[in-house]
RNA sequence: GGAGAAAUGGCAGAGCGGUUGAAUGCACCAGUCUUGAAAACUGGCAUACCGAAGGGUAUCGGGGGUUCGAAUCCCUCUUUCUCCGCCA
């Protein structure tokens, strides 16, 4: 959510930068230009007489205990008035606000300067790509035929016991599961990041906090008997630790990690993209989230790509960065780099992280704060990225490390799941 | 799940329906004193919004109500604690 306050001092920059999104916000900032005028009138008048009542309500106290009855019950007749034009300015003020509030959760982030503008992924821009295709005599296998022939993962079995995109891991499908999340678990603790368990369901506020609420729910399951929704990404309960929280000091730089389970409705999706791993409604994945100064946000967006790059690397990937385009740009997000690894047999490239600076969009929400030096509070950046998400890297793995013998482990994760082959 | 009790500032803990945004203590910050520190003393110390400013308004778990006036009374929800039941 954009600052109330930037819109009234910024509004030509936001109607310039939203338009990368391909988004044409000039009737919307226009109505919340007028809104708040029309608030801070209505506001200020409400107030004046609210202080008008106060003041006599005090008198009236006084009077009694001065025993002036009669005084005070002259001074009561004067508040009647007072008080259906203080209702009636209340229920304005009211609205208005409920207007404002609706149009800000509207109302995308402003993407960065260097994000290009673009419609769609076809123009996201390729920032580096590092490594080779990997050669293959014959025809590559894909990775839900190797799922299948090594015992690795049974997708039928998900469909009888749960439904389609719900597999079940097995053997040494579950070890390699299993290994890869302690392997980048123990990468990100190298790295500073805290590890953390969060739970897995979280309440309504949460939701919104973090931008998937409201708009969004039908991408989450929802559990409504008691009005609680299963987590899409750790980023919900990992960044939502941090509601309502004013770090008392400028120093800071909070970086956490955790492992969960993620749940995803992915309504809509169908062919090519749900078949095997590509897309699942329950699956792994490690996060990082941080929260910054903003004058050290740009620094960490830095970093955690180069954390992701690391990984990718040890998992001997071969894997292309881009910068995403305003139109392929998450709602609560200014600037993502996704990170894509190369589908040696399917021969495209799938999706494995995505790294995102929010600036205050989340943390106006969230009202989460730090203190400055002038002992005033502002918002903090918070940041996020996956490293890694599980499904689309085995699939990697399984396909580009797939010999006549097995399927190789990279060496780094070898120790990890206990096996150098998969047979 | 059933029965009781409670929810106040960073923490502890007062609070009669009327200068209570809230006593007091601790913690914290600044100053005085000191070679330095401690102690002592003095002052400061919630958040948000509106306003150029003086200042104003709101907030005592959330929401609603009674009243000229609510931290204080009523309703409701949530959470915590104690006891009982169930249970990994």
């Amino acid at each position: 959510m954009l600052e109330i306050t930037r819109i009234r001092t910024g509004s030509d920059d936001i109607i310039e930068g939203l338009k990368k999104r391909g988004v044409d916000a000039t009737a919307d900032i226009n109505a919340l230009l007028t809104y708040d005028e029309e608030w801070r009138a209505k506001k200020a008048e409400m107030e004046s007489i609210q202080s008008e009542s106060n003041k006599i309500s005090k008198e009236i106290g006084q009077f009694f205990r001065e025993g002036k009855t009669q005084e005070a019950n002259e001074a009561k007749e004067k508040t009647s008035a007072l008080k259906t034009k203080e209702q009636d300015l209340k229920q304005e003020v009211n609205e208005l606000e409920t207007k404002i509030q609706n149009k800000l959760y509207e109302i995308p982030n402003v993407p960065q300067d260097i994000v290009p503008a673009g419609k769609s992924e076809d123009d996201n821009e390729v920032v580096e790509e590092i490594g080779e295709k990997v050669k293959f005599q014959d025809k590559a296998i894909p990775h839900w035929e190797l799922a299948d022939k090594y015992g690795l993962i049974d997708f039928e079995l998900g469909v009888k016991v749960t439904g389609a995109g719900f597999p079940f891991y097995k053997g040494k499908g579950a070890k390699l599961q299993r290994g890869l999340i302690n392997f980048f678990l123990d990468e990100a603790e190298k790295a500073g990041y805290e590890e953390v368990i969060p739970p897995l369901v979280v309440n309504e506020e949460s939701g919104i906090g973090t931008g998937q609420l409201p708009d969004k729910e039908g991408q989450m399951y929802h559990v409504t008997e008691d009005d609680l929704y299963l987590i899409p990404t750790a980023e919900v309960p990992l960044t939502n630790m941090y509601r309502d929280v004013i770090i008392p000091n400028q120093d800071f730089s909070v970086k956490i990690t955790g492992f969960t389970p993620c749940f995803r409705r992915e309504a809509g999706s169908y062919g090519k993209d749900v078949r095997g791993l590509n897309r699942l409604h329950q699956f792994d994945k490690v996060e990082l989230v941080r929260i910054e100064h903003p004058d050290r946000s740009e620094k960490a967006l830095e970093e955690m790509v180069d954390h992701v790059k690391g990984l990718l690397e040890k998992l001997g990937l071969h894997y292309r960065v881009l910068r995403l385009c305003g139109g392929d740009l998450g709602f609560t997000s200014a600037i993502t780099y996704d990170f894509e690894v190369y589908s040696a047999a399917q021969e495209r490239w799938l999706e494995v992280s995505s790294v995102s600076l929010f600036e205050t969009f989340q943390s106006n929400r969230l009202k989460l704060r730090y203190r400055g030096e002038d002992k005033k509070t502002q918002l903090c950046h918070t940041l996020n990225g996956s490293a890694l998400a599980l499904p689309r890297i085995v699939a990697a793995l399984l396909e580009n490390h797939q010999t006549d013998e097995g399927i190789k482990m990279p060496e780094a994760i070898v120790k990890y799941v206990g096996f150098e082959m998969i047979k």
